[in-house]
DNA sequence: CTGAAAGCGCTTACAG
DNA sequence: CTGAAAGCGCTTACAG
């Protein structure tokens, strides 16, 4: 049915053999030769069999993105810079996402091997051994979000904690003092190092004894029954940190409901900057990360070792964040 | 390297064919033999060599998304829509952008030859005939926001003109009488539809004969660019319907720096439903489309022709809107 | 430089 | 029910 490499021999009077050299570039084909065969291929329209190519090349030209999710701003984002690192490369991208459960995402990871020539694999939980067990020796694999420690894998990471600390400090600069923060949810790295970066600088200004830490999970609701519960303190704090922008954004919902002016009584400030920040009012202060650039970053590393396996370091990178101050935590 | 089929076939002690039947689930395979096989391939840790099995059943189990980008939360959604039906189904999802280009779009479906049972394509442009001669007879292929017109593909359409209609319709019933529109890009029928929907609702009420309309692009510059010139007008519109939220948005932003009132001295809406439309003062009143809906019916579809070829009627269907009314067109 | 042949790892008639 | 064999469409030593 479908043209394959004999038909196209045939057409220029040569052996397959020929026109597998003539079309993949290589230099022992008469330049006569090749002319007839590229010729030939592009009349009869000739497409190659891509699972017969990889069956015998052990190469598939794909890589695989296994995420938490799909869905939100975030992961759109990192999907965004995957493609595009990926079309530049002229490889496929095959995505999927494990609901942030350790079994889907082991699941996700076996059905796409032997389909991948590596993983790109996000999974921000402490507890992220199984991935060692999950992912076959012999895939290359870079890890994004993940523990860096005790890894076989490059592993990518945002520097959570810096820029919650580079956060803690301007907040302090304005002058707050009594700085709480609304965490994400347990055993998540991210909501982990946000943290720290938090404490480690109230510790630095001495002011760590009496931190307000109120739960969240990233949510916005959470982040609103946080800010219910802060409106409801006799003693408030002077500023509220919140580990992502949903949940500052909630809270911000709630300290308005219960009119408590921002940044008057109490600055605010989120992490991530999501496009939202900037339309609730007053627009958020926040961390921007470039989650587009860590996609990038992390295909080109796993493009490093498709290229040249086993020569490169296994390490951990960390991309740096920067502050974004707008007016939920300026100077009203 | 792997093990392969012949392992499992040598350590069951039976031939590749058995072991082949046994793993497929055919019938002609006594229970024991099918026991000690499993056993053997579980033991061996074995897995079926993906390109092989496709390069002899001619499928992949993978089907393709080829959209205009990956980015922002309409496509976000759209995948996310498209990955948990290819889930359920044990598909797997290979997805690319086009940026919106017919010969980037051409370029990702031809690298998607071969390596898909099926396409998926969102093409939302009125020209979209380059799709019929890029797509290969061969292989199926669902359209999302492409003209349902002269097409030998399913195509799946959101009912614009239904909701822009119904969203005109509200506005009226508010009282509002001059509506002006911005509209969205030139060739896009999406817009096109949206702007034929106000148009006729406006006709409907015999207000059609001075109706405004502005240019716009989907950006949210382009809305801003629109409000400013709607504030800056002598007799302003009462009520301002965006071709999308994010024009919505700009515009809003544009008319509150100049201190018009929303909704007050001018109502607005928007379409689409994007996240942001509830954080912005006031919250947006706009068109729902249940974007992951688009996405699962879509990928339905492409099913539905995988497994029966040519049985389906090729026909377009179109999925409907619902308004949303909020604070931009409540009466205030 | 070119071709004949082997082989990648599967599945599926075809016999038995 | 089971096995030997052919074949899917490529690529790559190996000869010449």
């Amino acid at each position: 049915m479908a043209v394959t490499i004999k038909d196209v021999a045939k057409a220029a009077g040569v052996s397959v053999a020929s026109v597998s050299r003539a079309l993949n570039g290589r230099d022992n084909v008469t330049d006569e030769t090749r002319h007839r065969i590229l010729d030939a291929a592009s009349k009869l329209r000739y497409r190659p069999n891509d699972a017969a190519r990889s069956l015998i090349t052990r190469r598939t030209r794909t890589i695989g993105a296994v995420l938490p999710d799909l869905h939100g701003e975030f992961f759109s984002e990192l999907i965004r810079g995957i493609d595009v690192a990926a079309r530049a490369q002229g490889l496929h991208l095959l995505v999927s996402s494990s609901h942030g459960d350790a079994d889907e995402a082991t699941a996700a990871i076996r059905s796409m091997q032997g389909r991948v020539d590596g993983l790109l694999v996000m999974s921000p939980h402490v507890d992220a051994s199984f991935l060692h067990e999950s992912l076959p020796e012999a895939l290359p694999a870079v890890l994004m979000n993940a523990p860096p420690e005790p890894s076989r894998f490059p592993t990518l990471n945002l520097d959570n904690h810096g820029g919650a600390f580079a956060m803690t400090r301007h907040l302090l600069a304005r002058g707050c003092r009594r700085i709480a923060m609304i965490g994400g949810p347990a055993g998540n790295l991210d909501a982990d190092e946000r943290r720290r970066g938090w404490l480690d600088a109230l510790a630095a200004a001495s002011l760590a004894r009496d931190a307000l830490l109120l739960d969240g999970d990233f949510s916005e609701e959470s982040g609103h029954a946080a800010g219910l519960r802060i409106a409801a303190l006799a003693r408030r704090p002077d500023a509220v940190f919140a580990a992502n922008d949903m949940m500052a954004v909630g809270c911000l919902i709630a300290l308005a409901e219960h009119g408590v002016h921002v940044p008057g009584e109490i600055a605010l400030a989120g992490f991530d900057d999501v496009p939202i920040a900037r339309y609730v009012t007053p627009q958020l202060t926040t961390v921007r990360v470039r989650i587009a650039d860590l996609g990038r970053a992390a295909f080109n590393r796993l493009v490093a070792e498709l290229e040249a396996p086993g020569t490169l370091p296994v390490r951990s990178e960390v991309l740096p964040c920067e502050i974004v101050v707008r007016a939920s935590s300026g100077t009203t």
